[in-house]
RNA sequence: GGGCGCUUAGCUCAGUUGGUUCAGAGCACCUCGUUUACACCGAGGGGGUCGGGGGUUCGAAUCCCUCAGCGCCCA
């Protein structure tokens, strides 16, 4: 195989992804061997790869293809969700387009066009993935709405249901008016917005006088059906008992007494609308007020809203604030900054509306999962979100797990009659006619008289069970993939849906596995421009990662992914990133093509190259130590820091420097083979984050059958070092930067060959002085005892080292450095003193600590000495 | 309003129980270099009173208090 010179990333990406796929090495299957899994968190089925996904899945990728290396059976399960309201969106939209309203469509219609837009569209995503390189077992891809999983969900709504968990409340939830549905707390984003405090004046019933109120919403004194006050305010004493008139609507409502409202806001005078607020619901309940919904599920005003009906709310702020003006009951206008609820899907206002729905309750069910993180039996990476996940989950409230849609899994409740216990819950139909027979004691009912509720359950109550209805966990809750692959060991997800998805996850691992569903989460972080602002399709600020993938290779966006996320803080994306990635990709290719290049001859080694690779061995191993404990505590951007500074600073700066033959020379056979096992073993470190041109090299190396791809080769050893010979050496490359100091200074050329001398006051070993000599390019190196007059100098430690050159040396110059040096010295001598000199540190200090200042103390006493003969020597 | 967290070089961040020159890394920047793997390169170099102030300690980026700024979660 000839090698290009120029490194192709498309190519060599598509040729190895397809050999891999080829050779199956993705795919898992139960052993004997430990299992180590990872389930994906499972996209929007008909979504496209976004920043976030290329950072979530560069990372899973590194730990799955680890542990493959590691000898674990690896498993990387992925899927996708269904993602109920942004897909029946795009599906409603879609059809808009096409003059098709929704509400003309029965369920089923509409049901057939989600469905033919998923699969039109759906799995775009994990095509996307695999161009990052993602070694997903793509034969256990799942959808949430696969029949099992969707199975599994029910069974799961009717078990929960009959334990007790599951209940129906008549609740204010956040109605959603563009989408029609309802959204959970979390999917509401409140935004700061400038809007107007409108000061009202009701008249007191049977007498002239007013009382004012302040509200931000004009509109809904329509379904006022309270005024109330704070009992311990004298301003309104005397209102205490009496009623109000609401303007327009001219409805009489009583004036109410609740410590609730706050005197200094406002009037201290509250209108209370219990069908359009929290707190007025909670103060309805209190006070049971009557409840007035002024409101149609479009946010349209209905019949209550009198000449105002079918108008929108916001036409109808401006249009009634009009019509008070002119009944002159507004006193005034003032500025007002309040939070307004916005959706996350929609971006639409929030409507807070009073509806039945389905609740889980969460309080009992939370407790294990709690448990467990305070644990530490599930580990959260970086720890700090553990405070936050303590918080919500000790005040967690109870879960609304109906929507208000239609693509999803229906709610298995049938009602069978009008009144508010007149319903079943049960996996069919046939059951639910049976038990809804024994429930109402009407043997004849039949599945005509049955209605299953329209709702569908929140997307989150599928993906909840994840990790378990991928291996059909609910369903065979014994069967032998379940049983070895769960509880999974990793999940990579972002600290958003903490609570949405991975609280829950956890919860349903105790519920239904008595286990948790992985050992750890690791938190990446959001991924950012370089204005911090979150990259969104929206704000048009985020690459394609497609595109990102064709300019810079997959490895490129990889390192370049990485290179700058550490868990849990936010990642400011820059190209610029990726182009470092792809340079070191480039660098592997060309340290590759060098060692290629090189022709073997049946040659002794040369000293210089086996000490170098002795030395490198050694530190590889240390290398490996620390790349290990990066890893362990998933600081991936540093694991990757120490690969990238071991390839780039050790192996090709230095090791390949010290080895390389002179231009046109072989090299010995056994240096290139020893070269060549330590470089299979740095392409084993890289794998994970450079799969492909690292499987590339290891196939060029050597004609190598499936079974010795290096995607399923072995992790390199562990073994012990010499860590002397590792400090010898950065002492050796120490005199070597001397060396290309004193050079560079003077302008010598490296072509000259020059001699260096050296007074080793420091015995330092002279292991190293073959690789000095050949990257110093030395004609000698002599051991003098006394200096060498018309030589240039420079110390390292004590060590003094000459290189004599031709023509007069500047003295002045050369007495200026040593006088800099010396200062310098004393003044450290000086401060290691004072601590030495000071009684209560010498003996409140640990011994390790004042030994290594007394050392400290000797070395700068020595390098003195030495500085000193040398000035002496120039006066 | 309550809770949590952050502030270290131009940028992004390490810095484990206070103690190896601990003030670091990568990038960026500056100088020099067409040495035959790589200019997606090589060899060098500059740059921070660790947000401000106070305290504990023989010793503080690290612990405590306080002020300022920023972020997140909950209300």
């Amino acid at each position: 195989m000839t090698l290009e010179s120029k490194y192709s990333a498309k190519n060599v990406e598509d040729q190895w992804y397809s050999y891999w796929m080829e050779h199956n090495y993705f795919h898992s299957e139960v052993n004997e061997k430990t299992p180590y899994t990872i389930v994906i968190p499972p996209p929007n089925v008909t979504g496209v790869l976004h920043m976030g996904h290329m950072l979530n899945n560069t990372i899973q990728d590194v730990l799955i293809r680890r542990a493959r290396l590691k000898g674990f059976n690896a498993c990387w399960v992925p899927g996708t969700d269904h993602a109920s309201i942004a897909t029946e969106a795009k599906v409603v939209a879609k059809l808009k387009n096409e003059g098709v309203e929704k509400n003309d469509l029965t369920r089923d219609q509409f049901l057939e066009h989600a469905w033919e837009w998923t699969h039109k569209h759906g799995g775009i995503i994990l095509e996307q993935l695999k161009k990052l390189g993602a070694s997903c077992d793509w034969e256990r891809t799942k959808f949430t709405m696969d029949d099992d999983l969707s199975a599994s969900v029910i069974m799961v709504f009717v078990d929960l249901y009959k334990k007790g968990h599951i209940y129906r409340g008549y609740r204010m939830v956040n109605w959603d008016p563009e989408a029609q549905t309802t959204l959970s707390d979390e999917e509401v984003i409140y935004e700061e917005k400038q809007s107007n405090l409108y000061y009202l004046k009701y008249q007191i019933e049977g007498s002239n006088e007013f009382v004012t109120i302040a509200t931000t919403r004009p509109e809904t004194i329509l379904g006022d059906t309270a005024v109330c006050i704070n009992p311990t305010d004298e301003r309104y004493t005397h209102l205490k008992g009496k009623k109000v008139i609401v303007p327009i609507c001219n409805r009489i409502i009583p004036i109410i007494e609740d410590e609730y409202v706050t005197v200094e806001f406002g009037t201290g005078c509250l209108k209370v609308t219990p069908a359009h607020d929290e707190n007025d619901k909670m103060l309805g309940d209190k006070h049971q007020l009557e409840i007035i919904d002024i409101f149609n599920d479009d946010a349209t005003l209905n019949s209550f809203g009198m000449h105002y009906e079918g108008k929108d709310r916001f036409v109808v702020r401006k249009e009634i604030v009009k019509e008070l003006e002119g009944l002159g009951v507004i006193s005034k206008i003032e500025q007002h900054t309040n939070k307004v609820g916005t959706s996350e899907r929609t971006g639409a206002v929030i409507e807070p509306k009073l509806s039945d729905q389905w609740f889980l309750k969460m309080k009992e069910l939370a407790q294990p999962a709690l448990d467990a993180v305070l644990e530490k039996d599930v580990q959260l990476v970086p720890d700090k979100f553990v405070n936050t996940y303590r918080h919500w989950m000790e005040n967690v409230r109870d879960w609304n797990i109906s929507r208000q849609l239609w693509w999803g899994h229906q709610i298995p409740a049938y009602y069978y009659g009008d009144g508010k216990e007149d319903f079943v819950v049960a996996e069919s139909i046939e059951k639910a006619v049976q038990l809804a027979q024994e429930k109402s004691g009407n043997k004849n009912l039949t599945e005509d008289d049955l209605t299953q509720d329209p709702d569908a359950l929140d997307t989150w109550f599928s993906s909840w069970l994840w990790p378990i209805s991928v291996f059909n966990g609910i369903l065979e809750p014994d069967n032998k993939e379940i049983n070895y692959y769960y509880p999974t060991n990793d999940l990579v997800t972002a600290p958003e849906i903490l609570f949405f998805w991975v609280a829950r996850m956890i919860i349903a691992g105790y519920e239904y596995r008595a286990e948790k569903p992985f050992s750890n989460v690791y938190l990446t972080g959001i991924v950012r421009d370089k204005q911090r602002r979150k990259m969104s399709k929206s704000l048009g600020n985020s690459p394609d990662p497609i595109e990102l993938i064709e300019k810079y290779g997959a490895d490129g966006v990889r390192v370049g992914m990485l290179l700058s996320s550490p868990a849990g803080n936010d990642l400011m994306f820059d190209e610029d990133l990726c182009k470092q990635g792809s340079a070191f990709v480039n660098k592997i290719w060309n340290a590759y093509r060098l060692i290629d290049g090189w022709d073997v001859a049946d040659l002794d080694e040369v000293e210089s190259s086996k000490i170098a690779i002795e030395w490198y061995q050694n530190k590889f191993q240390q290398a490996l130590v620390e790349i290990e404990d990066h890893y362990s505590k998933y600081r991936m951007s540093d694991a990757l820091m120490a690969t990238y500074k071991l390839i780039w600073d050790d192996f090709c700066s230095w090791l390949l420097e010290m080895v390389k033959p002179e231009y046109g020379q072989p090299i010995a056979a056994k240096t290139k083979a020893a070269v060549i096992a330590i470089l299979e073993d740095n392409l084993k470190v890289l794998h994970p984050f450079v799969p492909f041109i690292s499987e590339h090299i290891w196939q060029h190396i050597t004609e190598r059958t499936p079974e010795e791809a290096l995607i399923i080769a072995s992790w390199p050893e562990q073994r012990s070092f010499d860590e002397a010979l590792i400090k010898s050496f950065d002492f050796a490359s120490e005199v070597i930067s001397g060396i290309r100091n004193v050079r560079k200074e003077k302008n010598i050329s490296f072509k000259e060959e020059i001699s260096l001398s050296v007074m080793n006051a420091e015995k330092a070993t002279s292991d190293f002085d073959s690789v000095i000599s050949k990257l110093g390019n030395l004609s000698e190196i002599n051991y003098i005892d006394s200096k060498l007059d018309g030589a240039l100098t420079f110390r390292v430690k004590s060590n003094e080292y000459f290189i004599p050159i031709g023509g007069a040396i500047d003295v002045e110059a050369e007495i200026a450095k040593l006088t800099e040096e010396l200062k310098y010295t004393e003044g450290f001598l000086r401060s290691v003193q004072g601590k030495l000199k000071n009684e209560r540190f010498v003996s409140g200090a640990p011994q390790q600590v004042v030994a290594m200042e007394k050392q400290k103390e000797a070395d700068a006493l020595a390098k003195i000495e030495t500085l000193k003969a040398s000035l002496e020597s120039l006066k």
